[in-house]
DNA sequence: TTTAGGG
DNA sequence: CCCTAAA
């Protein structure tokens, strides 16, 4: 199978077919039996347009499908969506979203700085077995009994890539796009797309097409003919879709004049883009609090979500901005880690840019195919505006309950005595669980060291108590003070990295054990094991303090807290608090030695 | 630049 | 969590 990215929605020929395919049969004639994916680049320039990327930022993914063996994974699940999204207002963001690897390689991408998104192209990559499902969905007859198409199983995708499987013209009548002629195909890009085409060719029409419509929504939850040039919305399931439906294809009446390529017009069907997208996210809501007894769904958790950032946000990226950019590349020469390959490209270098900002590129793995896309790193967190603007509360409930079972259990095997490593290894599962759930969530941000770090299981977490409160200072000026509370798995981390390198050594326990972790300075790491080891001493306290109500702070497991002193007294670090060492509990040797210690 | 400690 | 002195 061929599978072309194409750029789409700008409607200019730089982006026709024949450069892509160029692109493929230059870089990857040897390839084309192992099934190459090209990614074309795009930068959209500051007034909207888009300006075909240079050879060098042509993405060649081929080998790297072959030599992982993640190409098994690619294309068989044909449930997972493929996407590419060109963002634009500072810089560029091309970034490569896979439902399916956004659970196995919980990888995430910065989808904030960014105040105007562009979404390309989505459609999943289907497989012989999908085909046999949709025609057995045909043959069942209409689709009222059939079951509902989930997010994911988009129908359309086989023409989108380039090969001409006249999967359409079974499928339901939702898109019939083969029988029609060239002059209907034309009328039917002119609805799609609000403007005439002089293309002749048949293929690149009916691709042009799938590709506006499933851009614009999901083919399969919107049942839609296209005939005799008139897109017919079938679908009567409810007032969200066709409030949907009606978002998506009003688009086009607002893109008249297409001979003068003006930002206009761009902007115009781009704000359109992010509308239809939050409409979209208004139905995942509903979709979701469906399945709020079902404990999430995690299709669901994992769909697509697109926002706009925040003004906060751009205020802050303006802000860095005018900084400059050095913290990234430091951030990349401190890790240690072998650094992400990064190429720049200026307005001085490539003489391409309209503005004069640095885009950063960089080639990242992402599920085995390298993405390119631009990071900034802040050591902020996510914004929590972002967060309560995306995210339901039905999600968050499940987190809290996994959170709460999770406590349940330590509680549980703590007082029956379970050593550390045993509640650890019980432990772990609940917490990762619940990580899963808050990865899903948060979007907001990159974190090059989880890139650079290369697929830590618990990587992405903390965002939903994010708290920035600002905090006058002295001087009269006003600073942000940021708030994550720690959590368990975090601590766990925490404990491990000092078990490990020993207390003290905060930037190799950063570097090594917390290189996922962005928001996690050293210092952090330093006053949480300060914290901590105050926490177990007072743990420890004869009263029985862990009964008491006020637990401000996630309370910390008492095995942890064991092993916090067991680490603090093996690092030299005599508890300053000597008078309980007799009561530990849950570890006969950090009882033992402490108390030898002092006898 | 990292660590330790105060606030 | 932030700031800063000291190494």
């Amino acid at each position: 199978m061929e599978t072309v990215v194409e750029v789409e929605g700008s409607g200019e020929e730089k982006f026709e077919d024949s450069v892509v395919n160029n692109s493929i049969c230059n870089t990857s004639l040897s390839k084309q039996a192992e099934d190459p994916v090209v990614y074309k680049l795009v930068r959209v320039e500051g007034d909207g347009r888009l300006v075909p990327a240079t050879d060098d930022e042509i993405i060649e993914v081929a080998d790297l499908l072959k030599d992982e063996t993640i190409d098994v994974d690619i294309v068989p699940n044909s449930k997972k969506n493929t996407s590419i999204s060109v963002e634009e207002t500072s810089n560029v963001t091309v970034l490569l979203e896979n439902q399916g690897f956004l659970h196995c390689q919980k990888d995430k991408a910065d989808t904030g700085k960014l105040d105007v998104r562009v979404q390309l192209s989505t459609f999943p990559l289907v497989d012989d077995s999908d085909a046999r499902n949709i025609n057995q969905d045909s043959d069942a007859g209409e689709s009222s009994d059939s079951p509902s198409p989930k997010m994911g199983s988009v129908l359309s995708p086989t023409t989108v890539c380039g090969i001409s499987k006249p999967y359409f013209s079974k499928l339901r009548g939702e898109i019939c796009l083969d029988n029609l002629s060239i002059r209907e195909l034309h009328e039917a890009f002119k609805a799609t797309f609000g403007r005439d085409t002089t293309v002749k060719d048949k293929a690149w029409l009916k691709r042009r097409i799938m590709m506006g419509l499933t851009n614009s929504g999901d083919v399969s939850m919107t049942n839609f003919t296209i005939k005799d040039g008139k897109v017919l919305v079938t679908g009567n399931e409810g007032n969200s879709k066709e409030v949907y439906a009606h978002a998506v294809f009003s688009n086009p009446l607002k893109v008249v004049d297409e001979t003068k390529e003006s930002s206009a017009i761009y902007g115009t069907s781009y704000l359109e883009d992010s509308q239809v997208v939050s409409l979209k996210r208004l139905r995942n809501h509903d979709l979701v609090d469906d399945y709020r007894s079902d404990s999430l769904n995690k299709e669901e958790l994992t769909a697509k979500r697109i926002r706009k950032p925040t003004r906060r946000y751009i205020e802050e990226l303006s802000k860095i901005e005018s900084q400059g950019h050095s913290r990234l590349t430091s951030s990349c020469q401190g890790s240690g880690q072998p650094s992400p390959q990064l190429y720049t490209t200026t307005a001085t270098s490539k003489g391409v840019c309209s503005n004069s900002r640095t885009f950063v590129m960089r080639l990242d793995s992402l599920a085995g195919i390298q993405v390119p896309c631009v990071s900034r790193l802040r050591r902020s967190r996510p914004r929590k505006d972002i967060m309560s603007l995306m995210f339901h509360h039905s999600s968050m409930e499940a987190v809290t309950g996994i959170m709460k079972k999770a406590l349940h259990s330590y509680r549980s095997a703590g007082e029956s005595g379970s050593s550390y490593a045993q509640l650890m290894s019980t432990q772990k599962q609940h917490i990762e669980e619940s990580e899963k759930l808050r990865h899903c969530e948060a979007t907001d941000k990159i974190e090059q060291d989880k890139y650079i770090n290369g697929g830590d299981s618990v990587s992405f977490e903390g965002a939903c108590n994010d708290k920035v409160v600002t905090v006058p200072t002295a001087k009269g000026g006003i600073r942000r003070k940021h708030h994550r509370a720690w959590t368990l798995s975090e601590v766990m981390k925490l404990v491990d990295g000092v078990s490990r390198y020993g207390a003290g050594r905060w930037s190799e326990i950063k570097r090594l054990a917390f290189a996922s972790y962005s928001y996690r300075t050293s210092v952090d790491l330093k006053d949480k094991w300060r914290n901590l080891l105050k926490a177990a001493n007072f743990a420890s306290a004869p009263t029985d303090v862990m009964n008491s109500r006020k637990h401000t702070t996630t309370p910390i497991p008492a095995p942890i807290l064991s092993r916090v002193r067991e680490l603090a007294e093996i690092n030299g670090h005599a508890l300053p608090w000597n008078l309980s060492s007799a009561k530990v509990g849950f570890n006969g040797r950090s009882a033992n030695r402490s108390v030898a210690g002092y006898l």
